[in-house]
RNA sequence: CGCGGGGUGGAGCAGCCUGGUAGCUCGUUGGGCUCAUAACCCAAAGGUCAGAGGUUCAAAUCCUCUCCCCGCAACCA
């Protein structure tokens, strides 16, 4: 077991068919700030990450792009990795689910649970979504579509391999009540906790047929089974010690400090993973920290929406440090954020360059011209009260930020240092230097200005570090100094009380220059999500990332079943309790139906009435919400109603449409 | 009565558990300074803390009800 000097921290394995967005790039950027700062601490660091790259959707993907599934995945792999190294993501291993030694370590994994009859065979009968990899029961499905993605289900039965996750439900709330930081933040621990005393924890299946799915791990009690994608994926947090890190890793390492995950993972992490250790009688990881979602400019993220926020054209635009420094100072971790350029370029200005970028360039400007450009030695006093008060708070700091890291609370620790950069403007200010160099006798005030100032800087560039560790390796190379940050620092360095005198300063370019022009929201840097200039020669194979499929062509005579008539809204109201149904009552001339229809959300139920609408007439009856729907309107828009179909001309109620 | 979160100066939030002068960031206005990246400092304006009722010497904070918003679930025939 790890002793407590060691830390490993993790981030999800990404889908490798996934297109990096946001999201990824905030839990790595997270991850990379505890592991830098934990690193310079002089913690036994180890931060992995890596990619999940099995599955029915890369099989797919592959299978279209005419290539074998290996080798998909060989070509998309870098685009995760080039987008690491951009925003300097220092991970100590990067694993991949299809690495050989990995896929070994999940087979003994199952074979111990095998033996130890922890893993059953059963059928099991269901409706299975292709593009969701997943089993709905009979009441998700309507009309043979997946409630997810709306893509037609298929009723299967067969035979499958089933972990017994439901006898350790009673273990995990006793785990997850005795270990208050075990799922944080705490309203997601009150939330597993609920879902726990509520629900039967039932079985996992942890297979599919290889008839079905091919690309995966290969169950060594049956070779016509390959595993289930969660359990081969989460065993990575286990197996990359066993492989990618310097032996005997998984007592150095294990468990994990901090597992982070999205909260859309969180009950995989905290329940499925969870269950699975208890079984392979291995301790829990001491932390699953499910952070929140981006929007982006108050809307939701997705790619119909077109506004996924690519981290490349952030990075492009405003640079790797700006970029993570955002991400954490916008939003308490844990909490979903809002994603908007306007607030990225405030925060950038505010913080960055009229902060830190600032208060360096005017502190060297002043050794450079009133001290011949090296940092001069403590004098006498020039305001005591507010000497007193930097010192305190700069002495205080790193003890805050530690806490604060603990806590994972990288806004708290960001204000934190902006408190202390706000002192040193506001007593620069006071002292006034430059009048002070004015008259000789108060040359020993003016060095206690400096001299304060840029021991201020040397704590700052220190602890600013794990956020952007470029910036901070020029703000001390500015001052002067060099430190490896690559290694842990000396811990005087964090000290206010080491002196600091007679070093030449080095002033070199603004550490962020301020971004004058107000650009037109974030949508302009997001709509061309792939192949800017930066992301360079087409090494990333977008090709291959799974498009849309056309539909079908379909005859005249498959068109002219569906029978399109119009008809006239006699009534509508809404249907109590639902967001977005109507009930309508229609004319078809001889006829009167009754039509439930989901555009509740666009229309106000009076305004419909009147109006001459199509339907499809001969569509089956069906029920939504206990209420029978006779009919289907036509309306423009997927997911979201965008208009209804209607006429220029006054139509008959009735009359056929085609 | 589906589950949950929330409504606090123009914007975004903290404070609520453990009642006692309403705080932060941004924005706005006025002033100061000139070392600095039109940066920095100071000051001011701006809030019936969604509404109603209750408990209390005292309520943003506790209790009850109402209204509204946002997730999730149900629903898009």
């Amino acid at each position: 077991m790890r002793d407590q000097h060691s830390f490993y921290i993790t981030t999800p394995i990404y889908y490798v068919n996934d297109v990096p967005h946001i999201g990824h790039a905030y839990t790595t950027i997270a991850a990379d700030v505890l592991a830098r700062y934990w690193r310079l601490r002089g913690r036994d660091v180890f931060f992995l990450t890596g990619l999940d790259e099995h599955g029915q959707k890369v099989q797919q993907a592959a299978a279209k792009a005419g290539i074998d599934p290996q080798a998909h995945c060989d070509k998309l792999a870098p685009q995760f990795q080039q987008l690491w190294k951009r925003l300097d993501i220092s991970y100590d291993a990067f694993i991949r689910t299809t690495d050989p030694p990995h896929k070994k370590i999940v087979q003994r994994y199952l074979q111990d649970l095998y033996d130890k009859q922890l893993i059953y065979r059963d059928s099991y009968t269901g409706w299975y979504c292709t593009f969701d990899e997943r089993f709905w029961t009979e009441k998700d499905v309507s009309d043979g579509l997946c409630p997810d993605c709306k893509r037609p289900v298929e009723r299967i039965s067969e035979d499958n391999y089933f972990f017994k996750m439901g006898q350790y439900q009673d273990r995990l709330i006793d785990h997850i009540n005795a270990h208050s930081d075990f799922i944080r933040p705490e309203s997601r621990r009150n939330e597993v906790l609920g879902f726990l005393r509520t629900q039967k924890l039932g079985d996992l299946s942890i297979s599919r047929p290889k008839s079905r799915l091919s690309w995966g791990i290969e169950l060594p009690f049956d070779k016509d089974y390959v595993t289930y994608v969660w359990f081969d994926a989460l065993v990575n947090y286990l197996s990359a010690l066993q492989y990618k890190a310097a032996s005997p890793s998984v007592d150095r390492y294990w468990p994990a400090s901090v597992h982070l995950v999205g909260k859309d993972i969180l009950t995989t992490h905290a329940v499925y993973w969870s269950t699975m250790l208890m079984a392979l009688e291995l301790p829990l990881p001491d932390t699953v920290f499910a952070h929140g979602w981006w929007t982006v400019d108050g809307e939701k993220m997705s790619k119909s929406r077109g506004n996924v926020v690519d981290p490349q054209k952030m990075v492009d635009q405003f640079g790797a440090d700006a970029f993570r420094y955002f991400l954490l100072r916008e939003v308490p971790f844990g909490q979903d954020g809002d994603f908007s350029q306007q607030s990225m370029v405030t925060t950038i200005n505010n913080d960055l360059a009229n902060g830190i970028g600032n208060l360096l360039s005017r502190t060297l400007t002043m050794v450079e011209r009133f001290c011949g450009g090296v940092i001069p030695p403590k004098g006498s006093t020039a305001i005591p009260s507010l000497e007193e008060e930097i010192e305190r708070t700069a002495r205080e700091l790193p003890d805050r930020m530690e806490a604060g890291y603990a806590q994972l609370q990288f806004r708290d620790n960001v204000q934190q240092l902006q408190t202390l950069i706000g002192l040193c403007d506001e007593y620069i200010d006071k002292a006034a230097p430059w009048q002070l160099a004015k008259k000789s006798e108060d040359l020993p005030r003016l060095q206690t200005v400096l001299n304060t100032t840029a021991r201020a800087l040397r704590v700052l560039a220190v602890l600013l570090h794990p956020f952007i560790p470029r910036t901070a390796e020029q703000l001390a190379g500015q001052l002067g100094l060099s430190f490896d940050f690559g290694k842990p620092l000396a811990p005087d360095v964090y000290t206010w009380t080491v002196p600091l005198a007679d070093v030449t300063i080095r002033r070199g370019a603004a550490l962020f220059p301020r971004i004058e022009s107000q650009p037109q929201g974030a949508k302009a840097v997001s709509e061309t999500p792939m192949r800017s200039p930066a992301t360079a020669p087409s090494t990333i194979q977008t090709a291959a990332a799974p498009q849309p499929s056309a539909p079908p062509q379909i005859t005249i005579d498959e068109f002219m079943k569906i029978q399109l008539k119009t008809a006239k809204v006699l009534s509508a109201e809404r249907v109590p309790k639902s967001e977005k149904l109507l009930k309508l009552r229609v004319s078809l001339g001889a006829e009167e139906r009754q039509i439930v229809a989901g555009i509740g959300k666009r229309y106000e139920p009076e305004s419909l009435i009147g109006k001459t609408i199509v339907i499809v007439a001969n569509l089956k009856p069906a029920k939504l919400m206990g209420i029978e729907s006779q009919g289907m309107v036509l309306a423009a828009g997927d997911s979201e109603v965008r208009g209804l179909a209607t006429f220029l001309e006054d139509v008959e109620p009735g009359t056929k449409v085609k």
